[in-house]
DNA sequence: CCAAGTATAGACAAACTTGTCTATAACTGT
DNA sequence: ACAGTTATAGACAAGTTTGTCTATACTTGG
């Protein structure tokens, strides 16, 4: 990988997560990492080419993260309280890895691309499917319904933190899964 | 309230909801609507002051539909079950009055509108807010912790059906509200 | 040490954005 | 019926957007 390439991808990353993508020009990408523009499309094709490649990077950041959190989980109840917790963790800047909180970046970039067939909106459902597959993989068979009821919390307390500021959710879920468990 | 003026409301919620607010012109809402664009700005002083008039008819269309599903239930479960019933119905594009499901609008026009000072994001949070005190209104006063019990589920379903393609969600929604009362 | 690949600055094209303005026409209430 | 409001089409300004291209220079492997 080359590494002009990289940078691209690492300052389109944070201003496409920081103000969205259609916010975003090329030209400011360009002017911010003070890479020349046919650089820029020496490496992608298009601003789409880079935007997919930005979310890949931000998959690839995120499931980092999260493997780090689940590592040390060997009960069910500990995988909820270690996920919840780095979800308060996020949503109040103290993980580093995942930048200053704005949100879930591919529920927002799904906010912004309408046409749920483009390779876009595709990236940010497998995104979603990969993070469940994650959490399922260290939670034990027995329980075939707490990865719904993970999932469903998890995406709400990110759209409450954002949206409503709301940054009390995650306790309130690991207390929800407590009385159901 | 002027025929013109709710005219161009009317189209610019449809057009801001079914494609997202930055990918919707001025120029687009003119043609489509077949108004002149120095009608629109002697009723709006700016694309910003039209966006805010959208989500004011889409609060009001939102809270009227929620009024109305709401309205004959009399115990806790049956507003659980009408609400989430109702998300489903929502999503599966059964109820009229909210237009082909593209997620909530106010998520979406969080996502796209980064600064959470701007009037946009305050309005988006004030929906919110109103959506939850109109449940609560419903609800016995007996169990503090349901309504955001409801909440966070609902947000969940909502980011869910929208970024996952999983409509199964307002159901499981249910079973799980149904085991922690 | 030189050839091939990579990067540079920035002009340019063509299309789009929001918003202003002019000059004309069509309603509407008294 | 006429005065005052409201709407019209569309030119225009000033800025943005993505993407192409040219001509020059730097870097690196063999």
């Amino acid at each position: 990988m080359s590494k002009k390439r990289q940078q691209l991808i690492d300052i389109a990353l944070q201003l496409f997560y920081e103000r969205g993508i259609n916010s975003v020009g090329i030209n400011e990408i360009l002017s911010v990492s003070g890479i020349a523009k046919k650089t820029l499309y020496n490496h992608f094709t298009s601003k789409e080419d880079l935007v997919l490649a930005a979310l890949e990077q931000r998959n690839n950041n995120f499931i980092i993260w999260l493997d780090l959190i689940l590592k040390e989980a060997n009960t069910d109840n500990e995988v909820v309280n270690n996920l919840f917790n780095g979800l308060s963790a996020w949503f109040s800047n103290t993980a580093v890895e995942l930048g200053d909180f704005r949100g879930c970046f591919f529920i927002n970039t799904s906010a912004e691309f309408s046409d749920p067939n483009s390779k876009i909106s595709q990236y940010c459902r497998e995104h979603k499917q990969q993070v469940r597959y994650l959490i399922s993989q260290r939670l034990s068979q027995s329980n075939p319904e707490l990865i719904d009821t993970i999932c469903v919390l998890k995406e709400g307390a990110i759209t409450m933190a954002y949206v409503n500021h709301d940054l009390s959710m995650p306790l309130k879920c690991i207390k929800i899964i407590e009385k159901l468990l």
